[in-house]
DNA sequence: GTCTATATCAAGATAGAC
DNA sequence: GTCTATCTTGATATAGAC
């Protein structure tokens, strides 16, 4: 069901989503986009889902990409990985939800890119799975409550943070 | 707005949403469990908006209630709330989200609701609002990940909450 | 406080011509 | 690979009669 337009469609896909939200992200207003008609999408890809989970292969690849870079070298891992995540999420609050508010279609994603993104925390934790799991869900907690407005106004969240990970550090 | 069957509409819209996910919930839906018509319920209700901000408000009010219940006579407050925290989100998952998911419409909430669940936490954090966040964005994220099935099949998740809380007993 | 009728809008997807 | 036309479904909400 893919083609040669797929990725240029995927792109456009992902523009759209992040600068107008999740709402905005139909078949229609892509097609909008590309300077087609709805129906003509697809011929290039399979269905809405197939089209968000090609998004989210490429959000995973670029949250790798962010994870590896960040850990090359750096004296604190930990601490690395935990700005590159909030940093990406912040940087793409759109996207970072639509990879992370619902069950994943693994079936449909790009094969290996969650377990690439998955793989710096869990080095960094020293193949500890418990602490990198529990070390994901306090990233993940802070940043979508940062997203969703949770804290009150004037809520000091680096501090927040720095007391989490504090408490990640030590076994 | 309200009228004398607005508890007994904001009820079912309740149990409408936890028997049958965000989906169902839907005026027309509502309308029908309680034998009227859709339009019918906007003598009683607002407006979709403040219906759900009405549902919200009674969820603050049980997680309130069960947080209060765990941490009386604990010797493990912060394994208590943390414990009833969990258990809450399982037992209404779609309600559970409903609540955390978006940014919250303060200002269609019940008055003190929010603070009041707020409450038990903070104060098992002796007072330090750095770790009340951080505890509570570890088991939000533990929660929000294991309903959307994120963790591996097989994922010792008890073992990964008590990580957690460890790092957020000591200073 | 309930009803019917309707406005308004929008979505994903398919059929079949070109 | 694109188009037009259409199907199917669904939503929130209002007007106005009873």
């Amino acid at each position: 069901m893919a083609s040669g337009r797929t990725p240029e469609i995927v792109e456009a896909a992902r523009t759209l989503l992040e600068g107008e939200g999740p709402e905005a992200l139909t078949m229609r207003r892509l097609a909008e986009r590309l300077g087609i008609r709805a129906p003509s999408l697809y011929k290039h890809v399979a269905g809405k889902e197939a089209l968000e989970a090609a998004v989210i292969s490429e959000g995973f690849a670029e949250l790798a990409e962010a994870f590896e870079a960040a850990v090359d070298g750096a004296e604190d891992p930990l601490g690395a990985l935990a700005a590159a995540y909030r940093s990406f999420a912040l940087r793409r609050p759109h996207l970072y939800r639509l990879m992370t508010e619902r069950a994943l279609r693994r079936d449909l994603l790009e094969p290996g890119v969650e377990e690439r993104a998955a793989r710096p925390l869990l080095e960094a934790a020293g193949g500890d799975e418990a602490l990198a799991r529990a070390a994901w869900a306090f990233a993940h907690g802070m940043t979508v409550l940062e997203l969703n407005d949770r804290f009150p106004p004037g809520a000091d969240l680096d501090a927040a943070w720095q007391r989490g990970l504090a408490g990640f550090r030590r076994t």
